[in-house]
DNA sequence: CGGCGTCATGATAGCGCTGTCAGCAGAAAT
DNA sequence: ATTTCTGCTGACAGCGCTATCATGACGCCG
């Protein structure tokens, strides 16, 4: 049913241009109302499916035709339901991105870099915010897998036996971000924190420092890198190290309360290395409300290397991490998953780097 | 055909526990092999129908059956399809968001509180980044418009036409953001730019400057601003302003570098307005590096009230926008009127807060 | 000139779900 | 006892698209 005509003396002529929905048609009750594929095949005078290639995989249809679609579309406005597609190819072209927040750029810009190249090949990116302590991670998983995205990317190692659960039952690509683990779920795209604690702390010591304060938000992350660091300064035979956690994310105003804590206890470290740069920018204010120069009387060092922190005063030694490489990378390889290609290499150590300035 | 058991004794006792997919059954060579919501409706005894109804409307359903139908959910671990839910129910329970970024956090906020909100009613928020000078609003907006997305959210007022079109032919509540004008499409959220501009130049002159600087982004917005704070100036007499333009969305490092410009130029503003408090920042960073005291050689004022403004030093005088009212409203705008109620206030000012702190 | 492969297009049959209306208890009304 | 109503459940028929296989036209070969 449904299309009355078949296609009679071959397209062009066929084509009685008509406004969608007039004709004696009887819409049925239930629907919308919009220009269907239908709609277009009927106006170009092909079968849908001859439609739906032209959209998909033009490469199977003849110039001529394409060229009759494409000015059916266009004279139309059909609008294709990735809804019905989706559901006829199993492909929704929606890959899932969960994340604790956007608010702190940090992650902003490895999911900007994600949507990018995922864009570029026609998949959108659908956001999952979990929240600090990742305590919606398992219902969001669960209303967004309802979505049957294509691949699905997280952040951190840490889920929770239920989401890994669910995770492995989808069946879909799953690129774990911002950390190494020996044992992934899929995918795998991150670097060591740990490292990058000792890297900091061999540095610092390498530079005299002595005395140690450490301002770290509470999330797996940060206490990683502090393990790290702790470990790095015993290995120095150092363990005069101060620190004062804060919540997660980490903002530049717990960074001036914490180091003015740690101020007001009575220590006095030469370093402060903070789990982040806002913070870290937050112990650079502290430092300078409170007349102290830096890196003369404190020296700072932050993570993140944030687009401000070559520019505070003075400028600060931080961490690099390459945000948008963690971003492109994943896209690159739930693609090459998506497409049933073997993934080159499905872990990927993107690494860090000590970026020395001004603040130490 | 599919289900060929009709409902025996009643539930329960009809309940044979079956591995999902074991049976004799041949699955059609399209099926993904996932749990349906038919081997959900087999296992507990009903139709599939009624485990539809569990889901989506629990009230229709007798609290016994909705029971059976639970253990029976949880058995097969089913995760329900929304793909064909909404094919179906021509709700894809999907809103979308336009931003230019959410690497600044001033759109990111908004974006959370708009995502928490729609989730408690079961929406999810699909993200769609239009870039900066908005080149790919239209593109971006088709491909979005794909998804049948059960509402929109648009940053700013300006869009093209082809855009306008495409999104009253969606037939969608659509929510515009962040300004305010006399002829939106449908709902709009946002305050005045014009009134800001004038409301800090009143500050200022009140407090006795008279020699202006501006730093300003070039997007509509602030240029909005801009205007309003240069009109206001000029009904106080004074024309006394220098102006450095940076790309949007503004930076730290371009603060900085602006009030370097500015005062390179050998114009010596006693304030300065600033787009953004971000490159607020990057102004009171560079007086600081050039030694002068803020607010007594130069006043500082930003706008955005982001979480570090109350923090840094001195403290930053800003404007500050309930973001997240923009986001809560936003939601709840768009829920009314995808529930088909009349929507109260589909226009909303939220109007905004001149903060003086120690920078002016 | 028949056989066969290739290419463009079409017909059919779903994908997994929900709108709609029908049916059938049991309670309430007469 | 009969009627009417209410509340719960089910059968059916799609939603708009695409996977799959079939078909017909055409060119090429021996």
């Amino acid at each position: 049913m449904s299309h009355t005509d078949p296609p009679p003396g071959r397209r062009r002529g066929a084509a009685r241009p008509q406004a969608a929905g007039a004709e004696g048609g009887r819409a049925s009750a239930r629907s919308s109302g919009s220009v269907t594929l239908d709609d277009v095949a009927r106006l170009a005078g092909v079968s849908p499916i001859t439609v739906s290639r032209v959209l998909n995989r033009p490469e199977l249809v003849t110039a001529d035709t394409i060229e009759v679609v494409r000015e059916a579309i266009a004279r139309t406005g059909y609008v294709p339901n990735l809804l019905a597609g989706g559901l006829a190819s199993r492909r929704s072209r929606l890959v899932a991105a969960l994340v604790p927040t956007i608010s702190h750029s940090i992650f902003a810009e490895a999911i900007e870099a994600l949507t990018d190249r995922l864009g570029e090949a026609g998949y959108q990116v659908l956001l999952g915010l979990s929240g600090y302590p990742a305590a919606r991670e398992d219902d969001l998983l669960a209303a967004i897998l309802s979505r049957r995205p294509d691949g699905i990317l997280l952040t951190g190692i840490n889920h929770s036996p239920e989401t890994r659960r669910r995770l492995l039952a989808a069946k879909i690509p799953v690129v774990e971000t911002w950390d190494l683990t020996p044992t992934p779920i899929d995918l795998l795209i991150g670097f060591s924190h740990e490292k990058v604690g000792r890297a900091v702390a061999d540095h610092l010591v390498g530079k005299g420092y002595r005395r140690f304060g450490l301002v770290g938000a509470s999330d797996e992350r940060a206490l990683k890198r502090r393990k790290g660091f702790v470990a790095a300064l015993a290995a120095h035979g150092i363990t005069e190290v101060e620190s004062s956690s804060v919540p997660a994310p980490g903002s530049l105003r717990q960074g001036r309360e914490a180091l003015a804590r740690i101020l007001d206890g009575g220590f006095r470290p030469d370093a402060v290395f903070c789990s982040s740069d806002a913070m870290a920018h937050g112990v650079l204010t502290e430092a300078q409300a409170r007349g102290l120069s830096v890196p003369g009387d404190l020296a700072v060092l932050g993570f993140g290397n944030l687009d401000f922190s070559a520019h505070t005063h003075p400028a600060l030694s931080t961490v690099g991490i390459d945000r948008q490489a963690i971003g492109r990378h994943a896209a690159e390889a739930m693609l090459a998953r998506i497409e049933g290609e073997t993934v080159a290499e499905p872990v990927i150590d993107v690494g860090f780097t000590l970026i020395e300035r001004a603040s130490t």
